[in-house]
DNA sequence: CGACATGTTGAACCTCATCAACCGACGTGG
DNA sequence: CCACGTCGGTTGATGAGGTTCAACATGTCG
């Protein structure tokens, strides 16, 4: 067992986390209750309606949430990467099933004890609450991809999507903007349960995109994205004809 | 103008709203800057990405929430109804466009002085935040509805979650369930734009379900649910067969 | 009345799902 | 070592569900 300083001293997202709005004495309350976990990939974390008795952080990898149809059609409704926080407050049952995506680490809080360094700290409930605005936004742009983009478009938004977040991450590659290379982080299949298709849909878009050089794969999982501006055309973000401005 | 405490006395969500958590006092705060303002029917509140000058709740009627790619094609992503909140904290330009679906009525708040009460009052924070959650898991249920369902699973749906909240503001129809009739405040297209279809598909659809003696509708906005189970299971959220439970 | 918006219906088309075969990588066991 | 089964991924053929386009119906407002 790592103590709990010790994780919080050496943590790559102590700043960015939910845990960046504490001071030392309040980080040391909770590092006494905080425990890393790591987990492998295709883990489940809980099932869906499952009671959860902790709270998270994504530490590294990646986390999917998904949510299914009684008759086993499901949908990912979130990818959780590594600053992102794993838990719901106000409920103690929830509606997703999480499951480690990549190998994941974690750091986990007992639900109680985080709770109650919640209702002392505002700092903290602001950062919680920022993030479910943060979600809410995300999740209401990802609506859009589902109900009205088309299969390419879907597959180019979520390719953009990544290569963004890893920008994110390790910085932006300068205005020279080498093409950027992202490791996906999902089977093809798990992609079609993200995007709403199936896996030969998928496969066919990658392919498509690939011929019109937009992208680039060495290994199935690793994707260059040799034109951005191509990309996000494909992506629907931008008209590929005049920006049509719907009238009042 | 009508006087503010007047207004806060006479408001028929003055408990459900987020404002249900201030004393009286406070309320007095509130109400000395809170407005009554009407909206006629297709009235819009903001545009896309404008910014938002003010907070505000619904009182009555029903607001949607839309977005938009670049080349027009647009999805409903939320409806506001009677209790519910309208506006992003910790943020002043905000990714929707508001619109009036029917007839509003709303209570303004000025941005600053509800910014201030909400810094004031950690029971506001709270009513906020929980909010923002549920409408977090809303968006995520529907985002299974745009992403899985077939278009009459998604008209279904989405009378049944009409009904049930007509049932949640005008108590339920007893166990003798007599159909519960419900008017829809939005036109064919609108319904489309939410669920990610064309008006016609939606016609046709309605039409399936009055052919199936499931629904039943005298004019063009009033919907009778004739067969609530049938309804339910049209809707995907039963199995009509057996339930499958993916394997681990 | 005619112009316009909203809703409905029909026919043709197209995207994507479905079903099936196949490929390569990997691990296991003979 | 190779045969094998399995799993993830790719490709092809086919078909259904939903879009698109067009016509028409209905109701409303000037």
């Amino acid at each position: 067992m790592l103590e709990g300083m010790q994780c919080c001293g050496t943590c790559p997202v102590r700043h960015q986390a939910v845990c960046g709005a504490l001071d030392h004495r309040q980080l040391q309350r909770l590092a006494a209750v905080a425990r890393r976990r790591k987990i492998a990939a295709g883990q489940i974390l809980f099932m869906e309606l499952e009671p959860i008795g902790s709270y998270a952080n994504v530490v590294s990898g990646v986390i999917k949430l998904t949510k299914s149809l009684p008759d086993g059609r499901q949908l990912t409704v979130a990818l959780l990467f590594a600053p992102d926080f794993l838990g719901r407050a106000y409920s103690s049952d929830n509606p997703y099933r999480a499951e480690a995506a990549t190998d994941v680490e974690i750091c986990v809080f007992p639900k109680t004890a985080f709770e109650k360094l919640v209702a002392d700290h505002p700092g903290l409930r602001e950062r919680l609450f920022r993030r479910s605005l943060d979600e809410l936004d995300a999740a209401r742009r990802w609506m859009v991809l589902l109900g009205k983009k088309t299969a390419t478009e879907k597959l180019a938004s979520f390719l953009y999507f990544l290569a963004e977040g890893s920008i994110q991450r390790c910085g932006k590659p300068a205005s020279g903007q080498q093409a950027p290379v992202i490791e996906l982080p999902l089977s093809r299949v798990e992609i079609a349960d993200y995007l709403g298709l199936t896996t030969e849909t998928v496969c066919r878009q990658f392919h498509r995109l690939r011929v019109k050089k937009v992208i680039e794969m060495d290994n199935k999982r690793l994707v260059v994205i040799r034109d951005m501006t191509q990309l996000v055309i494909a992506a629907g973000f931008i008209g590929a004809g005049p920006i049509v401005r719907p009238a009042m």
